[in-house]
DNA sequence: TGTGCTTTTGCACAGCTGTGCAAAGGGAGG
DNA sequence: CCTCCCTTTGCACAGCTGTGCAAAAGCACA
């Protein structure tokens, strides 16, 4: 790591020192000018206006953070940044921050809990106002150590209970039990579950909604379990299954992407036709997912709904936590055999 | 926008302060502690991380950015940051940045010049060390701007001239000029550019190589631009391209996204067998590119190098300006007709 | 011109950290 | 024990902003 950089006088940016000097007034009134509902003559803020405008004076808000009870800083907490669905979600909630005029610090972590606390940590630091953990699990001791710093805490997507922190979920117990039944109505007679090892709360709460179903069903389904949450994943997930003696006609893959590489290899190499030999349902409804080679059946996250709820919850200065369950929309398009729209429940 | 929040005294994050009383020792020597290369002795350190380990203590880099010439902070300016290439760009900076001790403030933007300085402004606000420009194009007064508030500014792939910044460059033009000999060579008997509206530097650049080196050869070759740099608009570019009388047999996409839309439209309303009928090359190399149905010839941008020369230059204390022009790779896949490896330049 | 009320202004302090420098402390050697 | 040298420590100040409060200024009315 590299050294201490040294002291201030090296870098000089314009004060509001420098502003009341060449406005001929108090470095008071230059701070009052740029103080929203602070009381400053209008020829005074002229002045000052003019001159902060020729010396091309910003306010510095690091010093402004030790003044205030916010430093308007959110910290986004996530991992895999560059998968569709992630960049989706990111490109939503750093609009949407910025519209209620948040900045975000983007933590870019490698889905390890450690990676998390350090992350919380690097975000207690900067003293920012919230930390959005995208991804990773926060080990419970955090809670209290973020509350000590006045970090307000959202997890999207997380299953861990914080008692005063934000918890955004979504019905992925629901859906799983719904793309069961769905394949069954779509007169599947073998249907299969496809997902990763890596052990997030979403993908674990669609595959255990997706077999409950099942067994409450008394039907009985294969379970495919590899690797990590990928395309290539999702064509080795198809190999396994279709190589198998008595291959499914129905998959339900955990995520889009799994969905993506598994219907390419169903097609490219066991010469299945999508949806007449095979149906697939997949997850997130990313980009690709609507591209026309795939078409894939999916579910849509409300990633707006998502965004604004953690706005609106930062907007509120109550401490007390939350919870809010929302709930993915079937997005039908033409990877399902049968599509009795009026029958699917 | 949300009113001023008010002052201090609503948050109380655990300072030094307390630290030092908890500690039994001065304010200075829990600064000290927290302090590369301080004089601290050991025994009066141990006393200071046990009572900051308690407190749960965070030294406060707000307040350290005014005493020091570095805040740590890199402002990341991106615009669509959920398009494939984009989104793999950001990762690998974030990534980067994070190993050399860097946290990355996010701040997206719509694409319009006048995105670009507001979001200049903030990274000026909160003091960032640099900003790193990966859309827009910032206008050439700001870089005076810039430099009066100490921000360092690295260009991305912007074709506007800041003496005291960094570009990073790609050989666009030369990769376009490739691309057309690469379907010249493979037999390509009319080869068409298909590229957006959308008039950022390293498409027309790249579109530019192209258009030139067919003038140069003599050969005409088709020009088709629509819409935004989207996967919907590759596949307008496709209808409108093969609809035509004598539709082309060879179309060099300005980036991978378009040249996916395109070959979709191409197999399933043309019924264009790639590369029998059609050779496609792309650019960027994005994730879908290497998916079994796309398997997509193209270029790959050296993320790596590039992450590289940002961090390098910001370890320079020199505040003098550099350009660094990279080499785009050609990943040859199977949308081009002819492989003649060993003949292609 | 004087009075009363409102608005504006600037001083002094606060928030939290890092550091120059003088004083204090510690250790080694004569 | 004393001296010298090195290390450690704490004071006071700096960086930049916002704000309570008292003083000054401005304005309207009699």
């Amino acid at each position: 790591m590299k050294q201490n950089p040294g002291p201030r006088p090296s870098r000089r940016s314009v004060s509001a020192k420098h502003v009341a000097e060449a406005a001929g007034v108090s470095r008071t009134a230059v701070s009052r000018t740029f103080t929203p509902g602070a009381s400053v003559s209008p020829a005074t803020r002229a002045k000052v206006l003019a001159a902060a405008e020729s010396l091309g004076y910003h306010v510095n808000h690091l010093a402004r953070g030790l003044t205030r009870s916010e430093s308007g800083i959110v910290a986004l907490i996530v991992a895999e940044l560059d998968t569709p669905f992630r960049a989706r979600l990111l490109a939503a909630l750093t609009d949407r921050l910025q519209a209620a005029g948040k900045v975000a610090m983007l933590i870019n972590t490698d889905r390890s809990d450690e990676s998390v606390e350090g992350a919380l940590r690097q975000a207690m630091s900067y003293r920012t106002d919230a930390a959005i953990v995208l991804s990773g699990r926060p080990d419970a001791s955090l809670g209290t150590l973020c509350a000590r710093n006045g970090l307000r805490l959202i997890l999207i997507n997380r299953d861990e209970e914080f008692p005063h922190a934000l918890h955004v979920r979504l019905d992925d117990v629901a859906c799983g039990q719904r793309a069961f039944r769905i394949l069954r109505e779509s007169g599947c007679v073998k249907s299969a579950l496809a997902t990763s090892l890596s052990a997030t709360t979403s993908l674990r709460l669609r595959a255990k909604g997706f077999v409950d179903a099942a067994r409450a069903a008394s039907v009985p389904v294969v379970e495919q379990a590899i690797g990590e949450t990928s395309y290539a994943t999702g064509r080795e997930l198809g190999i396994a299954l279709f190589s198998a003696e008595h291959p499914p006609d129905g998959v339900f893959c955990t995520t889009d992407l799994m969905a993506c590489g598994l219907v390419d290899v169903a097609r490219g190499q066991f010469g299945l036709r999508i949806p007449e030999d095979l149906s697939v349902i997949g997850f997130d409804d990313i980009q690709q997912a609507s591209w026309e080679n795939y078409r894939l059946t999916t579910f849509s996250q409300p990633i707006d709904r998502m965004c604004e709820a953690c706005v609106s919850w930062l907007d509120e200065t109550a401490v007390g936590g939350d919870a809010i369950s929302l709930e993915a929309s079937l997005v039908l398009r033409d990877t399902v055999g049968l599509h009795p729209a009026n029958e699917v429940t």
